[in-house]
DNA sequence: TCTTCATGGATAGTCACACTACCCACGGCC
DNA sequence: GGCCGTGGGTAGTGTGACTATCCATGAAGA
């Protein structure tokens, strides 16, 4: 398709989609000589994905980081978590991993790496809540932590078994993206749980 | 207190604090003449409340919203949700909550306000990962509302029984800052069960 | 063939946001 | 009496995400 297509498919403007392919988070159509290109689905879907990214308050340059992540799918399955881990988005990259979490962690008898940046997210978002007068006792946490047990083995589930690319993609964007579906439901949750119906 | 002191122990420079007092993110302090004003903790507290939230990507704009509402208690705990959810940043607050979301609370045997805010923010956000790929399927979101049912628990049994202007302030607070706790648990729950350990 | 128009490529401009810097006048405080 | 911290105000800054304009080219319709 050409540009002024991907364009109106995409629900973009033109000189959007410029700016998108300057900056590296949609590859350059296929040539037809100097002032044509083609684009396919492919360009389209990714389109799409960088939209929702950036929609979802992902910075650009955060989000050029993970479609190049999808741009080398992994190897194998056992790679998967460890290339989306390392491309997605964390907050407070560089805070030291207290040892509460630390111990949540062991407690819960989960098995991660100790260079997972969700463990530093995780101690940077505790703190973050707490200075702000939440005091998210430790039988909190780990109640929080079993309740997601539930939403990650819904998310392991939902990833696609074969393709490998498909997977990743999965995994990545689902990752991000379905943060604001739960904290919608969340919300949802609690209001229904504090109404008092069983 | 001082509005140095005050810089101090809250991390935010004199200049930030000016800006803040202008916004009407954080009360005047009590003026002891025309040059001089005494803060005090309640101050303070409030001004980790609005440096947490926009750290957490929160608009000067919205923040001003929440703390708003923390100034006007609720005058029953019925009240609680209601203020909460309206004064809480909601994102695509614009769209028309769809059947699928109406049938999926139904379904789900959750009494809640076919007003709520959060219908429509899940509305959007389900339509935002789709768009970018990722499918979601009912069961998935079943199950994903299956497991907040165990997060919004843990939220109303951390609610305060008796003072009902530190219950707002948990609600709001805990309801916008713990959704990156929630997230980051997620991702290590994630590693966790793919790790296929029971 | 002539004209129109979309494209690639580049540069510069715009807008919102969250500060940040500077200024002034005043009044405690040593 | 001098100096610093303050309230109050205005103006400037830096960043991020576009957005507008320009130009040369070449495809496609009249």
């Amino acid at each position: 398709m050409k540009m002024s297509e991907l364009s109106e498919r995409s629900g973009t403007t033109v000189a959007t989609l410029k700016y998108y392919l300057r900056e590296g988070l949609v590859p350059a159509g296929e040539s037809l000589g100097a002032t044509r290109a083609d684009y396919s689905e492919m360009h389209l879907q990714r389109v799409r994905l960088v939209r929702a990214l950036i929609d979802a308050g992902v910075s650009v340059a955060q989000s050029k980081r993970v479609v190049e992540t999808l741009d080398s799918p992994p190897t194998s399955r056992h790679d998967l978590l460890g290339k989306a881990q390392y491309a997605l988005p964390a907050s407070h990259p560089d805070v030291a991993v207290s040892a509460e979490v630390t111990d949540l962690v062991a407690g819960l008898g989960w098995q991660v790496s100790p260079d997972s940046p969700a463990l530093r997210s995780l101690t940077g978002a505790i703190a973050a809540a707490r200075s702000a007068g939440v005091p998210l006792e430790p039988e909190s946490l780990t109640g929080y932590a079993r309740a997601t047990e539930g939403i990650a083995a819904v998310d392991v589930a939902a990833v696609p078994r074969d393709d490998l690319a498909a997977a990743l993609h999965r995994v990545v964007a689902g990752t991000v993206l379905v943060d604001p579906v739960l904290a919608a439901l969340r919300r949802l949750a609690q209001e229904h749980v504090s109404s008092g119906a069983t």
